[in-house]
DNA sequence: CGTTGGGTTGACAATTGTCAATGGCCGTGG
DNA sequence: CCACGGCCATTGACAATTGTCAACCCAACG
């Protein structure tokens, strides 16, 4: 086996991957990507990675697990925000003294890392940009989703945007994708309770849209899916 | 009468006074801001701002009136996904192409100008970060109201919010501001029905936690409403 | 083995939506 | 000046969706 055969056999991590796809990465972005990924920090489940209203201690990329923003009300009601994925960066702000505008906890074990610093290379800042916006098309997405669909809806949406998300960082299998949270988990994503999710994600396999078994999520045919939802992809630059 | 009290009495335009709050604005930024606010552009009510999938054509500061990022389902169903008021810039990013997340329509008769450009002057870049996280914090705000809240808590929790954010640039009367839209534009804003909305408005008056009479709403004790929906205010920087 | 966390089910309640009709207000045109 | 139309707010009767509560099952795990 040749060095070249072998290098290209070591896997490309999928935050690497992301990131690269969103901007073209230089040698330089890639050398200090690597150098920050070689560091990472481990958390284990259910734990905070940032706590509303306190000051930003550091920014991360996350490289492994998934997490979720998070926003409680006074009497304990629950609604996450947003899931942040492998490859997705939280923390990194334009401007001075920034605060937690809410706070993160992990769902699995995490591993992050701290992201190259905003402003050093420009290929990596371009993928910040992008990363950027295509959170806050996200957080639209769900506002949407949560105004104005139903539950099935809100479930048939949310799984092809996972699968889109996944897809950025080689994470799915064709139709399929790990699925690592609980169906509280998820009714707490889709302001729904965990009993009216596990009725529809019932309704949804008799009615062959979705079938998620022992954590893997398939999506037996995506394109019927989104059109069912009335959805399209979610783009942020031109081309 | 001195001059200075002449040029006191001149008022300050409402998107200049919130820019100026977010940060701390020098003179060059101010000249910048003044002429950028001395070529107004006027929009009709009913009109896009912006289109969703299209080139950004040019960012905008919002200087009068209301208008709206909006998404439609595929059905016509209409999600408001935040609204936008006096002070508010849209378009304005990092990256290189950028594609209109949303569409922005106009609610009202609106003019709104073009912002000095990003990257000139570092005071109001400042500015427009701390605009920007704070829009964002709006997002968040919008997703936690539509995901865990009933129909009650969602109309006192937006009235909350947007009082306290035209505050920021001097548009409210005390306990009272100017809510020139429909009850059917506030349905779209929060994922209810225009019927359901007007019930609990009547309910709300009759509860003395909100009067909306002649386009004028008032927030009898905004604190005691704040406490009844479970509410912090949204703060995006330290101090 | 007992315990625990998740998933599943059923009966019932609460919230919100739907549909259809009515009334007020206001600007336009005759 | 008055009639008309249009938009918005309001109301009532009823339906659909979703939540609540409580119980049960099962697999994983110490």
């Amino acid at each position: 086996m040749s060095i070249s055969l072998a290098r290209s056999a070591r896997p490309i991590p999928p935050a690497r991957h992301r990131l690269s796809r969103l901007a073209p990465l230089d040698n330089a972005a890639i050398a200090a990507l690597n150098e920050a990924i070689g560091r990472p920090q481990l958390f284990r489940p259910r734990r905070d990675l940032m706590v509303e209203g306190r000051d930003i201690a550091g920014p991360h990329l996350i490289l492994s697990g998934w997490a979720a923003r998070v926003r409680i009300l006074l009497d304990g009601r629950r609604q996450f925000l947003n899931f942040l994925l492998p490859g997705d960066i939280v923390g990194l702000y334009h401007h001075q003294r920034p605060v937690a505008p809410t706070s993160i906890i992990t769902l699995t074990e995490v591993t992050t890392c701290v992201p190259p610093d905003l402003g050093a290379l420009p290929a990596l800042d371009e993928a910040y940009a992008i990363s950027h916006a295509l959170d806050e098309a996200y957080l639209l997405a769900q506002i949407a989703r949560l105004g104005r669909m139903n539950a099935m809806e809100r479930i048939g949406d949310l799984m092809l945007e996972l699968h889109e998300r996944l897809e950025l960082s080689e994470l799915t299998h064709g139709r399929s994708f790990d699925l690592p949270i609980t169906q509280e988990t998820l009714a707490d994503a889709l302001g729904l309770t965990a009993v009216h999710v596990n009725r529809m994600l019932q309704a949804a396999r008799r009615g062959g849209d979705l079938i998620w078994s022992s954590r893997s999520m398939t999506i037996p045919d995506p394109q019927a899916l989104a059109r069912k939802v009335g959805r399209a992809s979610i783009r942020v630059t031109a081309g």
